[in-house]
DNA sequence: TTGTATGCGTTATCAC
DNA sequence: GTGATAACGCATACAA
């Protein structure tokens, strides 16, 4: 009799309902070539008439791996780690993985914790999702099981770290403007510690440099991802040089403040200002009037490779070192480029 | 000798190191007391040295119950789950309980494989989190394992469902906005067709006649969830009603379209309009000038007594029905109430 | 107090 | 082609 008597179905009782041996049932319900196709028919017709499903815990134990991975993030809000979980879930397919889900909400401690009861749980591999894509601290060489970093970039070299070409992706934003005749581009963008926002700077200073013009608006203005900061930068700008006639935003948060703010002060887009933003996050890009131009990071594209590469990890084919995965420009009103 | 020989230590290893049999390791890491104090100590001492975490699988198989609940959601963005799931967590403590998340996206087939495969990893319950709070399909009463829906309505009443109180969280808008002399106040609002809309409009209906006022601002705006939406509205509503002093709005992303038009109009909050929206979402919330009084419907707390309902059905204490959970009024400055 | 034996549900090995 | 048997790692009833 199966579990407790009157519990879900196990192996044993969809062999005794077909009349033979577990481990035939076994064979037969996985496909194995070493059964008689007629005792197959009885094994599949048991095991439907009973729902049976086999026990993944019991066969996790035997056979050494699971089927589960775990994804540890940091983001509370799931803004990047969600994105990511269903790039993953797609490159899954169907697999039937499942994914441990462990918010550790930036905190150390509780991410060491989590490590510790993610591997209690012999997940077969984890992806690490930052919560911003700042370097951060290896979770460690003596884990167990492959790692990969999604959206976040593990401070040791020896790790595998996806991250977004934010230089690329602004370089893409800035030739969209410079191809529309925009030669007066200002940049208001976060706080200067993030490495998103460095590096959407870097792209700017390279795509500057290139083309030779210099950068409007005075100076890059950095602040808060906000629409409250985006609402002030614009002003500053603005008054410092009424001149400029696009701006790059390093979010689409903050673009959406500066849109606030030139509607305010009457200041048309894109006729006026031409304006783009970063994130393609879609409850500020579509919504702002008119819609944004704006960089998408590929989030989900970024989980479903961290994801490919975490299998061929766990399959035995290791790499190292940081991946940028390229951005896409999503082309709306804000910009005039359509 | 342990697994392969070089990986993950076992019982077995720790119980050899310790010099005592495996049964003796497990009840010393177990904290049963039939066991001499300093054999503990060895035992624990040999734990210690090797790292060693039981494999929850195997625990798991033995003891009939695993650690692990399954979190089936169908919001991408994980808007509500993942509040609901930091409840839980919350919830869960130290217990060790982990989450296996799912997201079925909205397609009804992909719930029932999630379901499955949630079920073939051995969950020891579900919590089913909406896309909305709207009523919706019964994950069925086969399921073998306690359910309860957060943020969610099942429609088979014999099943546990979570919900907010709307109806009350419109009324304590209301309140609030009656205390401060708003006598004249109107409601812009999402699509029709959501639970939440109906519910907050009761309340709102409900609120009126109780003090006796009429609906200002000529009737009751349906719309979208959507900044866009909120700017349209605004304007019928003061095209419609030029003497309107209060405008309720149905979520927070209206509301930050609300306060656009009103901005663009010159129209001051809350002098001369108080405003007060639904969610918390604090992206628009506290980003918004000034910033959004709006009712909180306090999902994380609905996520960890839903949690809590389900280890008391796990533990056997099984409930039905629908409960409603209190909402909370945040006051910030757009409406003047502080 | 400690150790031996057994079983959880499944798969793999190896006889038959 | 099929079926005993052992094993995965752990916990427990029971024997010592």
């Amino acid at each position: 009799m199966g579990r407790r008597g009157s519990g879900t179905p196990t192996l044993t009782d969809v062999a005794a309902l077909a009349g033979v041996s577990p481990a035939t049932a076994s064979k037969a319900l996985n496909g194995r070539d070493e059964v008689a196709p007629a005792t197959r028919a009885k094994v599949l017709e048991a095991a439907e008439k009973l729902a049976f499903r086999p026990n993944a815990l019991a066969r996790s134990l035997v056979s050494g791996n699971t089927s589960t991975i775990g994804l540890l993030t940091s983001d509370s809000g799931g803004r990047f780690s969600i994105p990511v979980l269903l790039g993953a879930e797609n490159a899954l397919g169907d697999n039937q993985i499942s994914v441990l889900l462990a918010d550790a909400r930036g905190d150390a401690i509780r991410e060491r914790h989590y490590v510790r009861t993610l591997l209690a749980q012999q997940v077969a591999g984890l992806i690490v999702v930052g919560e911003s894509s700042n370097r951060r601290p290896s979770i460690g060489r003596d884990v167990p099981v492959p790692v990969v970093y999604a959206y976040a970039e593990s401070t040791d070299p020896q790790d595998l770290s996806f991250l977004p070409d934010d230089r690329g992706g602004a370089k893409m934003a800035l030739e969209h403007l410079y191809s529309l005749g925009r030669r007066k581009i200002a940049h208001i963008t976060g706080p200067v510690d993030y490495r998103a926002t460095v590096e959407r700077v870097n792209g700017l200073n390279e795509f500057l440099d290139d083309v030779g013009l210099p950068l409007a608006g005075r100076e890059v203005r950095y602040g808060e991802w906000s629409q409250r900061w985006g609402r002030h930068a614009a002003e500053f700008v603005l008054n410092d040089d009424p001149d400029v006639d696009a701006i790059f935003c390093g979010s689409d948060q903050v673009a959406a403040g500066v849109t606030e703010t030139l509607a305010a002060r009457g200041v048309r887009v894109p006729d006026d200002i031409a304006l783009v933003g970063f994130d393609n996050w879609e409850i500020f890009s579509t919504e702002t009037s008119p819609p944004l131009t704006t960089v998408d990071m590929n989030l989900q594209r970024l989980g479903a490779i961290a994801s490919q590469h975490l299998f061929a990890a766990i399959g035995g084919e290791q790499a190292t070192g940081i991946r940028h995965l390229p951005c896409r420009l999503v082309i709306r009103d804000s910009s005039g480029g359509r």
